[in-house]
DNA sequence: TCAACCGTTTGACATTAATCAATTGAAGCG
DNA sequence: CGCTTCAATTGATTAATGTCAAACGGTTGA
């Protein structure tokens, strides 16, 4: 892999405070590959060969069944995902495509594994990271089983809104991903914003605006156990 | 904490492949205690002092907002849970109590990460049995993502049938707990058992027969990456 | 510029699931 | 044994969400 990107990867809290050497080792294996826009890079149900990480653009974490798809996550840069799989040597459970042209890191599982038991500190980031993972996966099902989809989309809205700081979101998605996302069909999202204006939320295109964040709060009920990102 | 129970928390995959001195270090610290039934263990929110491991006994893991409950897993002995607060460090997401008179080993967490540090085994047994929990919660969203109430009872009943081997399925829990574990309400549940006879499907307390599996497959359509407990 | 395309929105309607109220049924206890 | 209690069931109703079809609107490309 040419070394211009191991600076990005190496600032990922899982590779941050590795040995330089097995660093360098984990780089030997790996390479990086171009994608354009709506690529399948993995499929549900295949071996999990490779650890990705996303070092540009983005890319869309989905699950189908009976000819029905959903959408699990986004991922943005710079982190890894199907870390999971990678350790358990499982089949992936989610596929992944690019949502626009992106710039992938692969990293061979085997040497994922194998540095993970000869280097303390990337096998303490390792769990780190998979417990944060886990983590977001609980909130996600704690929100998906205890709101409604009105309370699902002004919980996200909040959530944005404390991410970037500015009353005015931009989904920076299709609103039917959103709608995936957040377990809704389009229809119904286009509706769910209609169903937030009484709590001071405007559209205009992709552009979301909160008019008055307390009244929005005082619906959603944002809770520090399912809408903080950090913990 | 008495060595009668060492055997027992040693013969957990999450302490199988350790060192025996690191093993003894962390039992030095643990204690075992007993518990009546429905009683709280922790609460969500509280922060994380403690790994548990159920011994004997089980242990629901629920979920609280806006006045509502709802139940995310039950533990059966002899697993751990709450993990990913332990090795974060972080407030637990989910609140347990004992659904029966338990007995629960008590880990202190911090001599968790302590070992975690020194001993590659441990470590290894860690992130694997993590990425086990991720990969069930993930397979959890997906279930209640992409499926019907209906489909999710039939697929349960199905996994329940493919792990005991019986056609037979003893539902050993309250069904309120069943439901509110698939997403539903018990009067929901009531009328899923109901609109699952068609496919063979027979309920007498909580007793719950598959007439035919076939048949009952051809509802359900389980799916390796959805209804799969071990990968 | 205009036509074609595709995501979004809207309305009407169907389905699913939740709620409320009443009843049944089983377990525990005096 | 009969009373109490509470989970489970049932029926009627309401609410939430999904489906289908049509219209709208922005973008792309000939």
């Amino acid at each position: 892999m040419p070394e211009s990107h191991h600076a990005d990867i190496r600032s990922l809290d899982l590779f941050s405070e590795m040995e330089e050497s097995n660093f360098k080792a984990l780089m030997r294996g790996s390479y990086v590959q171009n994608f354009p826009q709506r690529i399948e890079l993995i499929m549900e149900g295949e071996s999990s060969d490779f650890l990705h990480v996303v070092l540009s653009g983005s890319v869309d974490l989905y699950s189908c069944w009976n000819d029905q798809e959903t959408s699990m996550a986004t991922i943005r840069p710079v982190s890894t995902f199907i870390l999971a799989a990678t350790i358990k040597d499982a089949p992936y459970l989610m596929s992944a495509r690019t949502l626009e042209k992106s710039r992938i890191a692969l990293i061979p599982s085997q040497d994922v594994r194998a540095i993970f038991d000869i280097d303390a500190a990337f096998a303490r980031a390792i769990v780190n990271e998979l417990a944060q993972c886990y983590r977001t996966v609980v909130k996600n099902t704690k929100d998906l089983k205890l709101r409604s989809s009105l309370e699902r989309l002004a919980n996200y809205l909040l959530r944005q809104h404390n991410k970037t700081g500015s009353s005015v979101i931009d989904l920076s998605m299709e609103k039917r991903r959103l709608a995936s996302f957040l377990g809704m069909t389009p229809e119904n999202l286009s509706r769910a914003f209609k169903g937030l204006s009484p709590f001071g939320v405007t559209v205009s295109g992709s552009q979301i605006k909160i008019g008055d964040v307390e009244t929005l709060e005082a619906f959603a009920k944002p809770s520090v156990l399912i809408d903080n990102m950090q913990s």
